[in-house]
RNA sequence: GGUCCGGUAGUUCAGUUGGUUAGAAUGCCUGCCUGUCACGCAGGAGGUCGCGAGUUCGAGUCUCGUCCGGACCGCCA
């Protein structure tokens, strides 16, 4: 070993020790008669000193000489500071080196090792190596270490047994855009990479493996987010002979169990709401429920009035910003541009603020007397001093602009607090979703979501109107998982493809597999998947989920200190029978 | 595929109506300093204003294009 300690163990006790520490130079601090320089490593910080008069008047040349970064052993006592730092669980004592190795030297680095770093996102990730010798950043990466034990730790003790799929598989339409792989073996055919061990941990139940988990790597070819990356990691499980109460027990439970030992925070029981409600409640399927403020719709209290807008509209529909009447034009205005933006695309915004005093000032005093203004704000249960925002226009498009305005001033008035968690269950999703642009029914969650039996019958006649036995785990209004129950009867699961618009043909060559063990005793089973990443950065109470992320892609898919993705030799490309449209052109 | 924001010293940023030699902080280098811990003090070096066209007597500043980064919409079964 090259130590005998590590920079963040060294305390009072010590004192009159010898010990070497090895670690990185943070800083060093040049006085003229003493240098001091702060040795860190994973550990901590020490603090070394060299004295004139005390240290040998080479090696306090030599402390001089030492740069940032410079990777150093030292040797020496263990002493007692003259000048102690209660800011350092290290700062009772110091080293009063008397060897000191340069291991390595470094290069000035581009940006400053420390928790509040100078350094933007782009040289952040060029240099990553440098960006994890941060705290912050060091600190995020063992909460996600400590998630991937307790994890392990829990589903252990429940009975669920880690098996590995593969990464090289099959593309299938559905879903996401996959990654694909060419075979150089099998020429002008293509491995995909998983959107989800989807199929492999149903064919698992039929193969009897009861409760399965894993850990896993999936690949989507999408677009990318600050909460979404194009491979991430999924905490993916799934259980025989389960009902839907089954798994939502089972995985609250796992929720609460990582809340308890990470947190220490006891959760109280998950709030319940389908998928309708909380579409006409808060305007999405995955709420923020860290507060109230809750849609009520006013259409039979603003109706044939002359108020062209909310006449016309199919919605009328608003929120109460408790507090708020006191909003000046310039807020309002403010307001107003906000849902006028492109991406929320609302075509203006209906205010009535309820003055202290009693009454009413609106932007549609015309058509609304003092009266009618009163009938709104008792459906808000609004006292004076509120402020309603009201949008109106067609049903889904308004209520996701009051979404995202519920959102906005959730966030103004501070109510998305990082200390605070809400966590629910979104259930009885639809099965079905109409696309416009490819003109058929696509499945919401996946197509081997289980319909309600109630609703089966609808499959045919009214697929829009047929409940899935799925379920969504939405906490401080991001996805933090979802799951269904399975099909695992052939003759339904046909049905569902077919529905879903895949022929005969094309269900046997894609899912045939499934089908065919499906008519090998395949038991009921159901599951759910979280996304690990985001699972990390939701306990951490933090928005982007790149630092939970050792070596994350940028923006537009790239990893910018490989330099990746990239193009490849001609060669390997002749291997693999692959020869690009550009290339032909030239 | 689209919208918005940004790109100026190693780094983070400022730069007014288009007008003399492009600034600050920090980092870096040199010197001084025996209790610092974001040490302090004095001095110094450091710039293809992302790139390319255009408008203009004159462009960091205006226009167009392009590249790069960030946030978002679409997309993400």
């Amino acid at each position: 070993m090259l130590r005998t300690h590590t920079c963040g163990e060294l305390r009072k006790e010590h004192i009159g020790k010898t010990a070497t520490l090895c670690g990185w130079v943070q800083r060093q601090r040049d006085k003229g008669g003493v240098v001091w320089i702060d040795l860190r490593d994973r550990y901590g910080v020490t603090q070394l000193i060299f004295e004139e008069g005390l240290t040998d008047p080479l090696l306090l040349e030599q402390a001089k000489s030492t740069g940032r970064e410079f990777v150093v052993q030292a040797t020496g006592e263990v002493v007692e500071r003259y000048a102690k730092n209660d800011k350092m669980v290290t700062g009772d004592i110091e080293i009063r080196v008397s060897v000191l190795a340069f291991l390595n030297p470094s290069r000035t680095p581009p940006f400053t090792i420390e928790d509040e770093t100078d350094g933007g996102e782009d040289l952040r990730m060029k240099y990553r190596y440098l960006d994890i010798r941060r705290t912050p950043v060091r600190e995020k990466l063992k909460l996600r270490h400590l998630m991937m034990q307790k994890v392990r730790t829990y589903l252990n003790a429940e009975q669920f047994v880690e098996v590995e799929t593969p990464c090289l598989i099959k593309s299938t339409p559905e879903g996401a855009r996959d990654f694909v792989v060419p075979s150089r073996m099998n020429e002008s055919e293509f491995y995909a990479l998983p959107q989800s061990p989807q199929t492999f941990k149903q064919l698992l139940m039929v193969a009897g493996m009861d409760r399965y988990f894993q850990i896993v790597k999936c690949f989507r070819d999408e677009d990318l987010r600050a909460d979404r990356q194009p491979e991430f990691t999924q905490i993916d499980c799934e259980m025989s002979f389960v009902e839907q109460e089954d798994v939502l027990e089972m995985f609250e439970g796992m929720i609460k169990f990582l809340y308890k030992e990470i947190k220490g925070i006891e959760l109280d029981d998950f709030k319940r709401i389908s998928y309708d409600e909380s579409m006409a409640k808060y305007g999405s399927d995955k709420p923020d429920l860290r507060f109230k403020m809750e849609f009520k719709e006013l259409h039979e209290l603003t109706y044939g009035k002359g108020f062209v807008v909310f006449d016309n509209a199919e919605l009328v529909v608003g929120i109460n910003a408790e507090g708020c009447a006191k909003y000046t034009r310039k807020q309002l205005d403010a307001l107003t541009d906000f849902v006028k933006k492109p991406q929320i695309g609302a075509k203006g915004l209906v205010y009535v603020k309820y003055h202290e005093d009693g009454t009413f000032k609106s932007s549609v005093d015309k058509f609304f007397d003092q009266e009618a203004l009163k009938t709104w704000a008792d459906k808000f249960d609004a006292k004076p001093g509120d402020l309603l925002l009201i949008l109106a226009g067609e049903k889904d498009a308004t209520r996701k602009q009051l979404n995202e305005l519920r959102l906005e001033m959730g966030e103004r008035l501070g109510l998305r607090d990082k200390e605070k968690v809400a966590a629910a269950w979104i259930l009885d999703f639809p099965l079905l979703e109409w696309n416009e642009e490819t003109l058929r029914f696509h499945a919401m969650h996946h197509p081997f979501t289980s319909p309600k039996p109630e609703d089966v019958h609808k499959l045919a006649t009214e697929p829009g109107a047929v409940r899935a036995n799925a379920y969504d785990m939405v906490i401080n209004g991001v996805e933090a998982g979802g799951g269904s129950i399975r099909i695992h009867d052939r003759t339904l699961q046909a049905k569902m493809l077919e529905v879903l618009g895949f022929s005969k043909e094309e269900a046997e060559e894609q899912f045939g597999f499934l089908m065919g063990a499906f008519e090998y005793g395949a038991p009921p089973h159901g599951g759910i998947a979280y996304g690990f990443d985001r699972l990390c950065a939701i306990i951490a109470g933090e928005q982007s989920i790149r630092d939970f992320i050792a070596f994350p892609k940028n923006n537009s898919g790239r990893d910018v200190m490989i330099d990746s993705p990239s193009s490849i030799a001609r060669e390997q490309l002749d291997e693999l029978g692959i020869q690009l449209v550009k290339m032909m052109k030239e």
